[in-house]
DNA sequence: ATTATTATTGATAATGGTTATCAATATTAT
DNA sequence: ATAATATTGATAACCATTATCAATAATAAT
């Protein structure tokens, strides 16, 4: 049974349906606090909805990503990750720390104050420069994890 | 015939060799604008020496981004893009401005001295707060680039 | 030098995440 | 109803990257 949260508006309003599958998905990335991959998704929404296939899974989320409703990291571990977007999210805006040995991910919301003004400056700038319409942006630092530091 | 310019040395200090493949790969490195492609660096390479291999291409790299003299980057389309790391290069300290549409990257260096600030008191606090040990940071725009607005 | 050890190479095959295909089914518009 | 459109899952294909392996080159030990 699909619960109408304003989702249903969302997707029409794209030219989408909101179905048992879509639901499903956005149920999985709404109540979780890592960094699924398709397949990570897939295994959940598989438990209680057996019959919905991993290529639904991955139409999904390029439909959620290209809505702006999920972004779409690479953590350099080979597959894509997928993170609802600040706006639909409970998290805050955040970036990622990435450890490079065992891919452990942390997210952290440090000078995210300083961080968004320098960004707004240096999106202004650019734009006018570069004749560039920005959309979004990305950080995020790399390093060793407790663990795998020794 | 190699011409040492250091990097034996650097090679030899991390127990590998410098050969005639990667002195090519190297070479092509320092002498691009681009951020080229294990397959465009193979394309290059393979008019001088036809008979380097890609494998060869691709372990070279990965034995260049262990030893810190390139960054792997991904823009999004695909495949891994290349660029010699701040200290090995010509190019300044930059980061990137991706088209989503046509994968057009622009270097720009923009600000970055207050990212620089804000990245060095990020990288302490974080550091400290998760120990984590951070050897690198990436950055970068998304957006669509003149030609691919309208 | 000769020999033993180690590092590097390229061809080839395999891997594995992601996409394309397509016929079946469900939803919506007429 | 009926026609038009969207969505689906199974399957096969794609394609960048890796693993394998025997051949060769460079270095170290004798
Ligand atoms: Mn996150
Ligand atoms: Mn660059
Ligand atoms: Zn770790
Ligand atoms: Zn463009």
């Amino acid at each position: 049974m699909i619960v109408d949260t304003g989702w249903h508006k969302r997707f029409r309003g794209q030219g989408y349906r909101l179905t048992i599958p879509r639901e499903a998905i956005l149920h999985v990335l709404s109540n979780t606090e890592e960094h699924l991959s398709a397949e990570d998704i897939y295994m959940v929404v598989h438990q209680k909805y057996p019959a919905i296939g991993l290529t639904t899974v991955y139409r999904t989320l390029d439909i959620l990503v290209q809505m702006g409703v999920v972004f779409k990291f690479d953590f350099g571990d080979g597959r894509s990750r997928y993170e609802l977007t600040e706006h639909f999210s409970r998290k805050k805006h955040h970036h990622h720390l990435i450890c490079t040995m065992c891919s452990r991910i942390i997210d952290y919301t440090d000078f995210i104050d300083d961080e968004l003004e320098l960004l707004d400056r240096t999106k202004k700038t650019l734009s006018k420069k570069h004749n560039f319409q920005i959309t979004g942006h990305m950080m995020q630092f790399y390093g060793l994890c407790e663990k795998c530091k020794t």
